[in-house]
DNA sequence: CTGAAAGCGCTTACAG
DNA sequence: CTGAAAGCGCTTACAG
């Protein structure tokens, strides 16, 4: 048989099918027979309500688009992982938006997220000149990025993470430390605090970014020039994928680390805790990043004219390994 | 304003909404005067048709959900992101259902997707006791597991690649390698070509398997045991973070990789190539697999009594590191 | 070439 | 305590 619908169900218990609806949605009064009745019919037929037809009567769809440069990446596989989680817990599903890297489909998303009459949308994305986001009257929460006034963004406390590990640098003895991160704008937190803390050591920055959608292949051919040409003795990596990069270039050259080269990376994602637990990193806090994230948006979903509070960044700590 | 909707649009262009409809969906004859008229009023309006009406009345969603154990395991991650590209190129989008690892979230997931009517779903779990997909009259595609007669399975040449790795291991003169695998189920052909290609050379095979929902910690610290107990002097794990486990361990011990010790991995994902290029491994084509699930879940949806043909598996590649 | 009307599967005032 | 009817925003035969 074709999926059972509401008004069979109404048809099997012999009442109609506002009755039925009421059972469903367990509001008005209701006599317990009529109760039991029409739960046994929709034992019976296997019935689900269509959340489709929901979505079209209420003004909520139940979805969040979840907009991210690319779950591929661990740190976001990870976050994403977490703010499915968190809002599952709250009835909400995730419309995933993997923007693959690339800008212009992030626009497009954004659109289709609309065409769906998804509740809300969190973005993690890095692009700086995505238009859209000012038209789109939607619930909106950002990840570590400045999307507008009125967007509250979560993320983990960047400055403390970029002192925290130059001043370990440091401590183990660098004295050229190369910040590798990328991009070097003015709202880099974790390149503005290497700054701060080799300047208070009368230490000359030595930074280099290679921009967000460069190709991995040329990213290790940057990283390894920069190592060579900076005779960096340390390196602290704004991610742990860069990081790594920098370890292999070790390993390849000769060099020994930390001896030779110190090394800390940025994130502490799960999969490289598990598969690189060597490796010095500020880790981020990502399960709580995506959970409070998640709530946020539900609360903006709630209450979407709420003027967003500031929201404290979340610590980040430094995990010692035997890169340093 | 709120949303416009399609009546707001008929009013402006001063027609009705079956025109309007017309323009959208491109069918049925239209004077240029009337389409280009219809089309400016969109245009002011903003008008953007709503995904969810349009559902409700065709038999489709456009949304595929998609079963993953975990997108923050970054082999997961990239087969999400892979399958997500391609299935939005074809015009669906995908439900992201992030088990975290638990087999009861499955079922739940899959009552859940049924209920928001996607077109089809593709799982990619090993949990092997989750019921509901026989009854699930849903098209299905499942990755690298096996579910029932009438579901095709994507998968890589585990076969192929066992044996590769095996292989490799001895001719790189182990003859004590130990296979570290998640369940050693008849299922299990990476297993079975582990055990086929050491039988061949007259070694004993020496097989762990941990069981899917170990949590990290617990794994390494069995691998740990393992490696010492076995006296391997290679290892071949089935998924690259245990070879890196392994690695680390190796480290910590004060073993040489690979003089002590030879190590070969599996997956090859695009975040362990970036981090660990070092890292021998079985490289699945992890692109190539999310591609073809999004494929077939596409034409099933399109035909779903097309009985399955059976998928030849996708050729694996045995990726050189230093580390065997 | 264009429109009026029915209907997708539900929910929700409004009656009774 | 329960039901008939309208309506969510679209599409699609069916007329004209």
């Amino acid at each position: 048989m074709a999926r059972p619908k509401l008004q069979d169900v109404a048809t099997r218990a012999g009442v109609s099918v506002t009755t039925v609806s009421r059972v469903l949605n367990n509001r008005g009064y209701l006599s317990d027979e009529v109760r039991a009745r029409v739960n046994a019919a929709i034992a019976e037929l296997g019935y689900r309500p269509d959340g489709i037809a929901r979505s079209l009567i209420g003004r909520k769809s139940g979805l969040v688009g979840v907009i991210v440069p690319t779950v591929a990446d661990p740190f976001f596989g990870e976050l994403v992982a977490a703010i499915e989680n968190a809002l599952a817990e709250r009835g909400y599903k995730v419309l995933l938006c993997d923007c693959q890297e690339n800008p212009e489909r992030e626009a497009e998303y954004l659109d289709l997220l609309q065409a769906n009459r998804v509740d809300g949308v969190i973005t993690s994305t890095h692009n700086r000149e995505v238009r859209g986001y000012d038209a789109a009257e939607l619930p909106l929460v950002a990840v570590d990025r400045r999307i507008g006034p009125r967007v509250p963004i979560v993320r983990g406390d960047n400055a403390a993470g970029g002192r925290l590990a130059t001043e370990h640098l440091l401590a183990r003895g660098a004295r050229r430390p190369l910040l590798v991160t990328a991009t070097d704008h003015p709202g880099n937190d974790r390149a503005r605090a290497y700054r701060d803390v080799v300047a208070a050591h009368g230490i000359e920055p030595r930074v280099r970014a290679y921009g967000y959608s460069t190709p991995a292949d040329e990213r290790r051919a940057l990283i390894e020039t920069w190592l060579a040409e900076t005779g960096a003795d340390a390196v602290f990596a704004t991610d742990d994928l860069t990081a790594l990069m920098a370890l292999e270039w070790a390993h390849k050259t000769g060099r020994r680390v930390p001896d030779d080269v110190r090394i800390v990376g940025y994130d502490g994602s799960a999969a490289v805790r598990l598969g690189m637990p060597g490796l010095t990193t500020v880790r981020q806090p990502i399960a709580r990043l995506g959970a409070r994230a998640a709530e946020l948006i539900v609360d903006r979903i709630a209450d979407p004219d709420a003027p967003p509070a500031a929201e404290p960044p979340l610590p980040v700590e430094l995990r010692l390994g035997w890169t340093s």
